[in-house]
DNA sequence: ACAACGATAGCCT
DNA sequence: GGCTATCGTTGTC
């Protein structure tokens, strides 16, 4: 399966971690020969994790500030978790963020809530202290599709992938041009 | 050894 | 809507 495959199968998909968690609403797929994505010039000590098994957890640092959570596909490939639905354990994800909202909107804010740290980097997503369960078959979830969030290359491919209609998106999608 | 730059969020106006 | 904190990783000299 590839990131993006991946990316879009994650929508809808409960993921919880020691306790917090929600419904996944927004992600992003990154691929190996994608020069946007970490594992563009090869494995590396920070995107180790990437080149690791699939199914496990991909944390990095961004700006020197924010954590931010991958789902590991196939590898050199891995699935950003741009915003999740806040349902379990809000109450800790909400002491974690200091009140401050949005809760679970934005990568930094969801690694955030959910408690992760750098330690999490390569754990499995096991249904131990990380769980992703999918979404029912055949979900009838509606699925939008736009361009990545952040990066300044590799632009225009859409794969940012969102659930129609989610409140707590970390942007909006742009409507489809009407041609 | 050094400089540049982020897969961002928060606070300001 | 714009500005900036903040630091590890990476590419270059």
């Amino acid at each position: 399966m590839t990131a993006v495959d991946l990316a879009r199968a994650l929508i809808g998909a409960q993921l919880v971690v020691r306790g917090a968690g929600g419904i996944i609403i927004e992600t992003e797929a990154y691929g190996r020969d994608d020069p946007a994505s970490h594992s563009f010039r090869g494995p590396t000590a920070r995107n180790a994790a990437m080149f690791g098994p699939a199914g496990h957890a991909y944390v990095y640092r961004s700006y020197g500030i924010h954590l931010c959570l991958n789902v590991v596909g196939r590898p050199g490939e891995a699935v950003l978790i741009r915003a999740i639905e806040p349902r379990i354990g809000l109450g800790i994800m909400q002491a974690r963020r200091q009140g401050r909202m949005p809760l679970c909107a934005g990568p930094g804010r969801v690694a955030q809530a959910l408690g992760i740290s750098l330690t999490d980097n390569g754990a499995p997503f096991d249904g131990g202290q990380l769980s992703l369960v999918l979404p029912p078959a055949a979900s009838p979830a509606d699925i939008v599709t736009g361009t990545r969030i952040g990066i300044s290359r590799n632009l225009h491919q859409p794969w940012r992938f969102g659930l129609a209609g989610a409140a707590g998106l970390s942007r909006p999608f742009p409507a489809a041009a009407p041609f």
